[in-house]
DNA sequence: TCTGGGGTCCTAGGACCC
DNA sequence: TCTGGGGTCCTAGGACCC
């Protein structure tokens, strides 16, 4: 019995690999890793080998020597994506994405005219096969850990339901490496303290977990082990960042390499940027060195931007200062991404009547200009009922 | 063992303000 | 000469996720 709304959470298995399997027979059951130098995605029977994302090409190989190896296909990948989303939100219209391939759905309010949770839950892997040709893992808990934990255990192809009298059953015995948010380090952490289980976790004390990892992680580690998570399924969460980069390999960069490779960075984020009617404070510059350490750097701008120009000279700044840094540590990946993102929404002034002359528009649309001085400016004037103009200033 | 490309969230210190 | 308490913003780094 579920006494709050239930939650689904629905993860394609081994996505890329699955969407590979799907459109050329001759992988179906075999073991296929999607990319090159670094694996991308690997097939079920290349996991049975011990292939696992973000392993090295020459390794994954190793283990795997039988393994068909296929170069991305990235737009097959966002095609397929895009049509279990709308699977997704036929189910209901409550679905928060994750990543292309991942999401939960509340399906609370549902029940009368869909069934039971695990009903729709079963209807829905039903349809996304039919509908995709994609196998899909469903958990269905009354909280999103929950229900992101259980469709881990369920994989591949699962559907596994937590009924809400059995949750800490379930979640007690579970290797702390199955929570949400633990990865190796916190592990290890954790390994550390002699605690293994997620039950272990539980008995620990939240104070000796703040110690240990920090206010938010300690906090939420501790309620997540006694199953306490409220966050609600949030439909249409806006991203907070767009971002590109390049790996370099071992090469020697000159100043104006770095520039050309910077420049189409920065050119194709900012159509992103645009295309999402967003506009963006902070850029941020990547880079990796040849040891693999990491550095970044940013700059915030006055105002939000959507121009190339303006972002490139800000990263361009950036890059600048970080050259003597490159020279003398050799560079193996340049990246740059956008934050502090905000909805990209005309601004208006309003003039006061006696200033409505046409030389007195110019200089307030240059203070505009300059106020908001990454903004393009529209002189789109109109007349309101307030005495004065208004100058609507839009993004290009 | 070798390490791509795209993201999210949190922390800590310093500048600055009242 | 010594120096509170609270807040916001920015920068840099770290852990984690798919």
């Amino acid at each position: 019995m579920f006494v709050s709304t239930p939650i689904l959470h629905a993860d394609l298995d081994a996505f890329y690999a699955s969407v590979e399997q799907r459109d050329d027979p001759s992988l179906r059951g075999r073991p296929v890793i999607v990319g090159g130098g670094v694996v991308l995605a690997a097939s079920y029977e290349a996991k049975a080998f011990g292939v696992r994302t973000a392993m090295g090409g020459a390794r994954a190989r190793r283990l795997c020597p039988h393994a068909i190896v296929v170069p991305p296909r990235m737009s097959a990948y966002s095609a397929a994506g895009k049509a279990v989303f709308e699977v997704f939100r036929d189910t209901t219209p409550l679905v928060e994405g994750l990543s292309i391939d991942e999401a939960f759905l509340d399906v609370g309010g549902l029940h009368r005219i869909a069934g039971p949770p695990e009903v729709i839950a079963a209807r829905l892997r039903a349809a996304v096969l039919e509908r995709v040709g994609l196998p899909i893992t469903v958990g269905v808990a009354r909280t999103k850990f929950l229900a992101k934990v259980a469709s881990g255990v369920a994989k591949p192809d699962g559907l596994l339901v937590v009924p809400a009298d059995r949750e800490l059953d379930f979640l007690h015995p579970l290797p702390v490496e199955r929570l949400w948010g633990v990865g190796e380090v916190t592990a290890a952490k954790l390994r550390g303290l002699g605690i293994r289980t997620v039950g272990e976790v539980a008995g620990f004390d939240e104070k000796a977990l703040v110690s240990l990892l920090g206010r938010a992680a300690g906090r939420h580690l501790h309620a997540l082990a006694h199953n306490r998570d409220p966050r609600p399924v949030q439909a249409g969460r806006r991203r907070r960042s767009v971002g590109a980069q390049r790996a370099l390999g071992p090469a020697e960069r000159t100043r104006e390499d770095l520039d050309a490779i910077l420049a189409s960075l920065v050119d194709g984020i900012a159509r992103r940027l645009r295309t999402a009617h967003r506009a963006c404070r902070t850029v941020v510059l990547r880079l990796r060195f040849g040891d693999f350490d990491r550095a970044t750097r940013s700059h915030t701008v006055r105002y939000p931007t959507t121009e190339t120009e303006v972002l490139l000279a800000a990263a361009r700044q950036l890059l600048d200062a970080a050259m003597p840094l490159i020279s003398s540590r050799g560079i193996t990946l340049l990246g740059v991404s956008l934050t502090n993102l905000e909805d990209d929404a005309p601004v208006q002034m309003a003039l006061p009547f006696e200033e409505r002359k046409p030389a007195a528009l110019d200089a307030a649309l240059d203070h505009v200009r300059d106020r908001f001085g990454s903004r393009s400016v529209t002189r789109g004037t109109s007349i309101g009922r307030d005495p004065g103009i208004s100058v609507p200033l839009l993004p290009d």
